[in-house]
DNA sequence: CCCCAGTCCTGCGGGC
DNA sequence: TGCCCGCAGGACTGGG
Protein backbone atom coordinates (compact mmCIF):
# COMPACT_ATOMS: atom_id res chain seq x y z
CA UNK A 1 0.00 0.00 0.00
CA UNK A 2 1.90 3.01 -1.33
CA UNK A 3 2.08 5.70 1.68
CA UNK A 4 4.87 8.56 2.10
CA UNK A 5 8.33 6.21 1.65
CA UNK A 6 6.77 4.23 -1.27
CA UNK A 7 5.90 7.02 -3.47
CA UNK A 8 9.06 8.43 -2.96
CA UNK A 9 11.17 5.78 -3.35
CA UNK A 10 8.89 5.15 -7.35
CA UNK A 11 9.39 9.24 -7.78
CA UNK A 12 13.30 8.90 -6.79
CA UNK A 13 13.41 5.38 -9.56
CA UNK A 14 11.37 7.34 -12.71
CA UNK A 15 12.97 10.44 -12.24
CA UNK A 16 16.36 10.01 -13.80
CA UNK A 17 14.12 8.68 -16.69
CA UNK A 18 11.67 11.17 -17.28
CA UNK A 19 13.45 14.52 -15.92
CA UNK A 20 15.21 16.11 -19.72
CA UNK A 21 13.39 13.76 -21.98
CA UNK A 22 10.92 14.20 -24.64
CA UNK A 23 7.74 12.49 -24.07
CA UNK A 24 7.30 11.16 -28.05
CA UNK A 25 4.30 8.83 -26.97
CA UNK A 26 2.05 7.66 -24.29
CA UNK A 27 0.03 4.36 -24.59
CA UNK A 28 -3.22 2.81 -22.93
CA UNK A 29 -1.22 -0.12 -21.66
CA UNK A 30 -3.03 -3.62 -22.82
CA UNK A 31 -5.54 -3.70 -19.42
CA UNK A 32 -8.70 -5.69 -20.45
CA UNK A 33 -10.37 -5.23 -17.05
CA UNK A 34 -12.44 -1.78 -16.23
CA UNK A 35 -9.95 0.88 -17.03
CA UNK A 36 -9.26 3.21 -14.22
CA UNK A 37 -9.96 7.05 -13.00
CA UNK A 38 -8.07 8.53 -15.92
CA UNK A 39 -8.88 12.52 -16.69
CA UNK A 40 -9.57 13.56 -19.29
CA UNK A 41 -9.88 10.60 -21.63
CA UNK A 42 -6.89 9.22 -23.26
CA UNK A 43 -7.69 10.65 -26.64
CA UNK A 44 -7.25 14.00 -24.95
CA UNK A 45 -4.30 13.28 -22.60
CA UNK A 46 -2.16 12.26 -25.62
CA UNK A 47 -3.14 15.35 -27.58
CA UNK A 48 -1.70 17.62 -24.71
CA UNK A 49 1.37 15.89 -24.07
CA UNK A 50 2.73 14.29 -26.99
CA UNK A 51 6.51 15.20 -27.49
CA UNK A 52 6.34 17.96 -24.81
CA UNK A 53 9.84 17.76 -22.63
CA UNK A 54 9.60 16.63 -18.85
CA UNK A 55 11.03 18.98 -16.57
CA UNK A 56 10.85 17.37 -13.52
CA UNK A 57 9.29 14.42 -11.17
CA UNK A 58 8.33 15.60 -7.94
CA UNK A 59 5.97 13.85 -4.90
CA UNK A 60 3.49 15.55 -3.04
CA UNK A 61 1.76 14.00 -0.10
CA UNK A 62 0.99 10.23 -1.56
CA UNK A 63 0.99 11.37 -4.87
CA UNK A 64 3.49 11.68 -8.58
CA UNK A 65 3.93 14.64 -10.05
CA UNK A 66 5.33 14.88 -13.71
CA UNK A 67 6.13 18.31 -15.35
CA UNK A 68 5.22 19.08 -18.38
CA UNK A 69 7.20 22.10 -20.33
CA UNK A 70 3.82 23.07 -21.33
CA UNK A 71 2.77 23.54 -17.67
CA UNK A 72 0.64 20.49 -17.44
CA UNK A 73 1.16 17.72 -15.10
CA UNK A 74 0.21 14.41 -14.46
CA UNK A 75 -0.52 13.64 -11.38
CA UNK A 76 -0.92 10.12 -10.26
CA UNK A 77 -2.50 8.15 -6.67
CA UNK A 78 -1.44 4.58 -6.80
CA UNK A 79 -3.69 4.11 -4.02
CA UNK A 80 -3.60 0.51 -2.91
CA UNK A 81 -1.28 -1.30 -5.28
CA UNK A 82 -0.27 1.02 -8.46
CA UNK A 83 2.91 0.88 -9.37
CA UNK A 84 5.55 3.16 -11.00
CA UNK A 85 8.18 1.23 -13.03
CA UNK A 86 11.15 1.58 -15.61
CA UNK A 87 11.26 -2.41 -15.82
CA UNK A 88 8.72 -4.83 -17.30
CA UNK A 89 6.07 -4.90 -15.06
CA UNK A 90 4.70 -8.21 -12.81
CA UNK A 91 2.37 -8.91 -15.13
CA UNK A 92 1.31 -7.65 -18.61
CA UNK A 93 -2.27 -7.55 -17.62
CA UNK A 94 -2.83 -5.09 -15.20
CA UNK A 95 -0.63 -2.10 -17.25
CA UNK A 96 -2.34 0.60 -16.99
CA UNK A 97 -0.63 3.68 -18.87
CA UNK A 98 2.70 3.84 -20.65
CA UNK A 99 5.05 6.80 -21.17
CA UNK A 100 7.48 6.64 -23.73
CA UNK A 101 10.43 8.61 -24.22
CA UNK A 102 13.55 9.57 -26.08
CA UNK A 103 16.59 11.43 -24.92
CA UNK A 104 19.79 11.75 -26.78
CA UNK A 105 18.22 9.39 -29.43
CA UNK A 106 17.87 6.76 -26.98
CA UNK A 107 14.32 5.31 -25.85
CA UNK A 108 13.16 4.37 -22.46
CA UNK A 109 9.43 3.50 -21.11
CA UNK A 110 7.72 4.53 -17.61
CA UNK A 111 4.86 1.91 -17.14
CA UNK A 112 1.99 2.98 -14.75
CA UNK A 113 0.99 -0.69 -13.07
CA UNK A 114 -2.37 -1.50 -11.15
CA UNK A 115 -3.54 -4.78 -9.69
CA UNK A 116 -7.11 -3.25 -8.59
CA UNK A 117 -7.53 -0.58 -10.57
CA UNK A 118 -8.34 2.00 -7.53
CA UNK A 119 -5.58 4.21 -8.76
CA UNK A 120 -5.86 7.38 -10.58
CA UNK A 121 -3.91 9.31 -13.33
CA UNK A 122 -4.95 12.73 -14.33
CA UNK A 123 -3.16 15.27 -16.66
CA UNK A 124 -4.09 19.02 -15.34
CA UNK A 125 -2.99 22.45 -16.28
CA UNK A 126 -1.07 24.43 -13.65
CA UNK A 127 -4.03 26.28 -11.79
CA UNK A 128 -5.95 22.55 -11.92
CA UNK A 129 -2.80 21.20 -9.62
CA UNK A 130 -3.00 24.59 -7.33
CA UNK A 131 -6.15 23.36 -6.85
CA UNK A 132 -5.88 20.10 -5.93
CA UNK A 133 -2.75 20.71 -3.43
CA UNK A 134 -4.33 23.32 -1.92
CA UNK A 135 -4.30 23.92 1.62
CA UNK A 136 -7.83 23.08 2.38
CA UNK A 137 -7.58 19.95 0.52
CA UNK A 138 -4.00 18.52 1.53
CA UNK A 139 -2.48 19.24 4.99
CA UNK A 140 1.80 19.50 5.20
CA UNK A 141 3.73 17.15 4.08
CA UNK A 142 4.92 14.69 6.55
CA UNK A 143 8.48 15.81 6.13
CA UNK A 144 7.92 18.92 5.80
CA UNK A 145 5.94 19.55 8.68
CA UNK A 146 7.49 21.50 11.52
CA UNK A 147 6.83 21.40 15.33
CA UNK A 148 4.53 24.37 15.51
CA UNK A 149 2.06 23.44 12.61
CA UNK A 150 2.11 19.95 14.02
CA UNK A 151 1.09 21.32 17.27
CA UNK A 152 -1.22 23.53 15.92
CA UNK A 153 -2.96 21.56 13.87
CA UNK A 154 -3.78 18.46 16.08
CA UNK A 155 -4.79 20.88 18.98
CA UNK A 156 -7.70 21.50 16.35
CA UNK A 157 -9.56 17.86 16.74
CA UNK A 158 -11.08 15.61 19.34
CA UNK A 159 -10.61 13.24 17.18
CA UNK A 160 -8.43 10.11 18.54
CA UNK A 161 -4.63 11.17 17.26
CA UNK A 162 -4.57 7.92 15.01
CA UNK A 163 -7.82 9.14 12.45
CA UNK A 164 -6.12 12.57 12.88
CA UNK A 165 -2.88 11.37 11.29
CA UNK A 166 -4.80 9.44 8.47
CA UNK A 167 -6.90 12.50 7.45
CA UNK A 168 -5.06 13.72 4.90
CA UNK A 169 -6.27 17.82 5.63
CA UNK A 170 -4.31 17.80 9.09
CA UNK A 171 -0.92 16.01 7.84
CA UNK A 172 -0.58 14.59 4.14
CA UNK A 173 1.47 11.51 3.24
CA UNK A 174 0.95 8.54 6.52
CA UNK A 175 -1.40 5.73 5.60
CA UNK A 176 -2.82 3.25 7.89
CA UNK A 177 0.99 1.27 8.49
CA UNK A 178 3.05 3.90 9.07
CA UNK A 179 0.56 5.72 11.86
CA UNK A 180 0.66 2.37 13.91
CA UNK A 181 4.63 2.71 13.50
CA UNK A 182 4.87 6.41 14.19
CA UNK A 183 2.18 5.89 16.95
CA UNK A 184 4.57 3.25 18.72
CA UNK A 185 7.89 4.84 17.98
CA UNK A 186 6.43 7.91 19.85
CA UNK A 187 4.74 6.45 22.80
CA UNK A 188 1.33 7.61 22.43
CA UNK A 189 -1.68 5.60 22.50
CA UNK A 190 -4.17 5.57 19.24
CA UNK A 191 -6.84 6.08 20.95
CA UNK A 192 -5.99 8.96 22.56
CA UNK A 193 -7.88 12.35 21.43
CA UNK A 194 -5.02 14.42 19.65
CA UNK A 195 -5.91 17.60 21.46
CA UNK A 196 -4.87 16.52 25.03
CA UNK A 197 -1.62 15.64 23.73
CA UNK A 198 1.59 17.65 25.91
CA UNK A 199 3.61 19.41 24.37
CA UNK A 200 6.31 16.58 25.23
CA UNK A 201 3.99 13.74 22.78
CA UNK A 202 3.63 17.00 20.26
CA UNK A 203 7.26 16.89 19.94
CA UNK A 204 7.70 13.11 19.72
CA UNK A 205 4.99 12.66 17.66
CA UNK A 206 7.01 15.36 15.51
CA UNK A 207 10.06 13.45 16.01
CA UNK A 208 8.82 9.76 15.05
CA UNK A 209 7.26 10.83 11.70
CA UNK A 210 10.37 11.92 10.48
CA UNK A 211 12.50 9.15 11.93
CA UNK A 212 10.05 6.12 10.68
CA UNK A 213 9.42 7.96 7.47
CA UNK A 214 13.08 8.58 6.86
CA UNK A 215 14.18 4.90 7.76
CA UNK A 216 11.24 3.74 5.66
CA UNK A 217 12.56 5.56 2.64
CA UNK A 218 16.00 4.27 3.34
CA UNK A 219 15.02 0.88 3.56
CA UNK A 220 12.76 1.58 0.04
CA UNK A 221 9.36 0.84 1.59
CA UNK A 222 7.25 -2.05 3.02
CA UNK A 223 6.75 -4.90 0.86
CA UNK A 224 4.14 -6.91 2.69
CA UNK A 225 3.00 -10.21 2.50
CA UNK A 226 0.20 -9.79 -0.54
CA UNK A 227 3.44 -8.44 -2.20
CA UNK A 228 2.41 -5.92 -4.33
CA UNK A 229 4.23 -2.91 -3.40
CA UNK A 230 7.59 -2.72 -5.48
CA UNK A 231 9.96 0.09 -6.39
CA UNK A 232 10.91 1.32 -9.76
CA UNK A 233 13.03 -1.44 -10.82
CA UNK A 234 10.08 -4.21 -9.69
CA UNK A 235 11.75 -4.94 -6.35
CA UNK A 236 10.68 -5.63 -3.25
CA UNK A 237 11.03 -3.03 -0.64
CA UNK A 238 12.24 -4.11 2.90
CA UNK A 239 11.50 -1.92 5.57
CA UNK A 240 8.64 -4.57 6.57
CA UNK A 241 11.45 -6.37 8.40
CA UNK A 242 12.05 -3.42 10.60
CA UNK A 243 7.69 -3.17 11.48
CA UNK A 244 7.44 -3.42 15.63
CA UNK A 245 3.66 -3.26 15.71
CA UNK A 246 1.71 -3.29 12.28
CA UNK A 247 -0.37 -6.97 11.70
CA UNK A 248 2.01 -8.22 14.73
CA UNK A 249 -0.82 -9.10 16.52
CA UNK A 250 -0.25 -11.42 19.89
CA UNK A 251 3.34 -11.27 19.21
CA UNK A 252 5.87 -9.52 21.87
CA UNK A 253 6.40 -6.25 21.69
CA UNK A 254 10.01 -5.82 20.34
CA UNK A 255 11.05 -2.71 22.78
CA UNK A 256 9.93 -3.27 25.49
CA UNK A 257 10.17 -6.83 25.63
CA UNK A 258 7.44 -7.49 27.90
CA UNK A 259 4.09 -6.33 26.60
CA UNK A 260 1.85 -7.81 23.97
CA UNK A 261 0.93 -6.19 20.55
CA UNK A 262 -3.12 -5.42 20.52
CA UNK A 263 -4.75 -4.86 17.14
CA UNK A 264 -8.13 -2.52 17.79
CA UNK A 265 -10.00 -0.78 14.70
CA UNK A 266 -10.93 2.53 14.69
CA UNK A 267 -12.59 4.58 11.41
CA UNK A 268 -13.00 0.59 9.86
CA UNK A 269 -8.92 0.41 10.04
CA UNK A 270 -6.77 -2.00 11.96
CA UNK A 271 -4.69 -0.03 14.58
CA UNK A 272 -1.39 -1.99 16.30
CA UNK A 273 -0.44 -1.07 19.80
CA UNK A 274 1.70 -2.09 22.55
CA UNK A 275 -0.40 -0.99 25.63
CA UNK A 276 2.64 -1.29 27.80
CA UNK A 277 4.65 1.20 25.54
CA UNK A 278 1.97 3.23 24.95
CA UNK A 279 -0.10 5.77 27.04
C1' DC B 1 -17.64 19.13 13.43
C1' DC B 2 -17.46 14.20 13.43
C1' DC B 3 -18.77 9.49 12.69
C1' DC B 4 -20.29 5.59 10.06
C1' DA B 5 -21.28 2.65 6.14
C1' DG B 6 -20.80 2.03 1.43
C1' DT B 7 -18.06 2.37 -3.06
C1' DC B 8 -14.39 1.18 -6.22
C1' DC B 9 -11.09 -3.62 -6.91
C1' DT B 10 -8.35 -8.14 -6.85
C1' DG B 11 -6.00 -11.77 -4.48
C1' DC B 12 -5.46 -14.44 -0.74
C1' DG B 13 -6.36 -17.25 3.28
C1' DG B 14 -9.66 -19.27 6.70
C1' DG B 15 -13.38 -22.25 7.36
C1' DC B 16 -16.30 -25.87 6.09
C1' DT C 1 -9.67 -30.57 -2.86
C1' DG C 2 -12.62 -26.87 -3.88
C1' DC C 3 -15.55 -23.17 -3.10
C1' DC C 4 -17.38 -19.20 -0.75
C1' DC C 5 -16.80 -15.47 2.11
C1' DG C 6 -14.45 -11.91 4.39
C1' DC C 7 -10.70 -9.03 4.66
C1' DA C 8 -7.05 -5.68 3.22
C1' DG C 9 -7.44 -0.17 2.75
C1' DG C 10 -6.88 5.34 0.09
C1' DA C 11 -9.96 8.60 -1.05
C1' DC C 12 -14.35 9.95 -1.51
C1' DT C 13 -19.61 10.39 -0.81
C1' DG C 14 -24.02 10.62 1.40
C1' DG C 15 -26.73 10.33 5.58
C1' DG C 16 -27.24 11.04 10.51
Amino acid sequence: MPELPEVETMVRGIRDALTGAVLVDVAPGESRCRPICMEPDFKTIRKICRNQQVTGVRRRAKRIVIDLENSHSFVIEPRMTGLMLTQDPPTRDHLRFQWILEYMGKRASVWFWDQRGLGTLRLVSREQLAEMFAPDRLGPDALEMTVEECRERFRQTQRAVKVALLDQKVVAGIGNLYASEILHRAGIHPVRPANTLSLVKIRRLHAATAEILTEAIRYEGSTLSDGTYRNALNHDGSYQNQHRVYAKAGSRCPSCGRGTIERIVQAQRSTFYCARCQK
